[in-house]
DNA sequence: GTTATTGCCTAAAGGCATTAGGAACGAGGG
DNA sequence: CCCTCGTTCCTAATGCCTTTAGGCAATAAC
């Protein structure tokens, strides 16, 4: 008689990440969820395997968007160029979805991070950083320096930690970026890249 | 009859910080630290005002005890050797007390963050950076450059981000602690230090 | 049109937060 | 000595969230 709310995982987890945006991401409860959808709480179980699994869920979603969008927006730049654009996304998805990107942050069990599209994130910016020939060593320090101001720098503005001061968090920013620009230029001058060496050996 | 637990503001969000970096800070719960101390949950209100009080606490404790030993370790450095201190101050906190260091990211009412240690960690990383003689736009966004790259960092390193692939965090620590110096020294010859300039104007 | 599956429900139990009001402990004045 | 009085801690009750178990009804297969 009572028709059927059409419920499904996706459909579920998408609920979730809408609420995660609203009241942020500690508030996404199945309670939450489920008055959303105009259902009982214990119905959500047969599509989620519990409070954890829904969180990690719209962590996954997140993961997902952050890497298309970055996939989509890479396509055929490099060098600085990508850099920017790069940390671009991030910053501009963590303030259109700021619950989905605190989601993102769901430490994930390595089996569901491994399936995830984390590993895809990691790539694009492995991908970025070759614009900039490092060596092996190199990248990958440069890997970790870019999550971790992507990720500093924009969960702090989040947090609201620049909104308060002059100049705006967008002027800081675009510094950082040129700054992080002529850093990796000179790790580059550093360690000539090993990989293009030798091209001439014969 | 029954002995009295003695307790106090301070010995309350003591123990909620200890249990913060054995279980968690998400873990940090009234209920909890009415368990350590034999106590019934309600007890807890005469000195706390609630569950998020609690939390406000254990933050302010963290920001105190960064910015006690962020002053004490920076006592007589400069330059270089003063970003280092100030990034590994950050660093060997969040790994000793990774609890506490989540709470320190705690979003405070800007009533109770004005009265926290949290300026006082502002002021000094803005002395660290005295040392660079940037301009004092640069000196701003450098100000948030560190903040993110510490925040960033050690929160992803706590996170397990790094943990499972060579080379070792600390190396890549090391080189991207020197790359900020590098990058701060670049922006000190981009804009000459005013408030030093015309010094011979006569 | 009957049967099997699945989707959603009711019911119940357990944990945490919060408030209201009561009892026992400690200290100080009579 | 004892009597208040403030403080400390308690019991009790309410409400929200999670999780599990078991039941009925809508849909889909035949």
């Amino acid at each position: 008689m009572v028709a059927r709310a059409g419920l499904s995982r996706d459909r579920i987890v998408e609920a979730a990440a809408e609420l995660a945006d609203e009241v942020g991401f500690a508030q996404v409860t199945l309670s939450a969820v489920a008055r959303r959808f105009g259902v009982q709480v214990a119905s959500l179980y047969a599509h989620v395997d519990g409070a954890d699994d829904l969180r990690a869920g719209v962590a996954c979603l997140a993961l997902e968007e952050l890497a298309d969008t970055a996939g989509g927006a890479l396509a055929g730049r490099s060098g600085r160029d990508a850099l920017v654009v790069l940390g671009d996304v991030y910053r501009d998805y963590a303030a259109a979805h700021p619950g989905r990107y605190d989601a993102a942050r769901f430490p994930l069990d390595p089996a569901t991070a491994a399936a995830s599209a984390g590993p895809r994130l990691a790539e694009l910016t492995r991908a970025v950083l070759r614009g900039y020939h490092l060596g092996r060593a190199d990248e990958t320090h440069a890997v970790r320096l870019l999550g971790s101001v992507f990720h500093g720098f924009t969960s702090l503005e989040a947090a609201g930690g620049f909104s308060h001061s002059r100049p705006a968090s967008s002027t800081s920013w675009a510094r950082i970026l040129d700054g992080l620009d002529v850093l990796l230029r000179s790790w580059a001058a550093d360690a000539p890249d090993h990989s293009h060496a030798r091209r001439t050996t014969r």
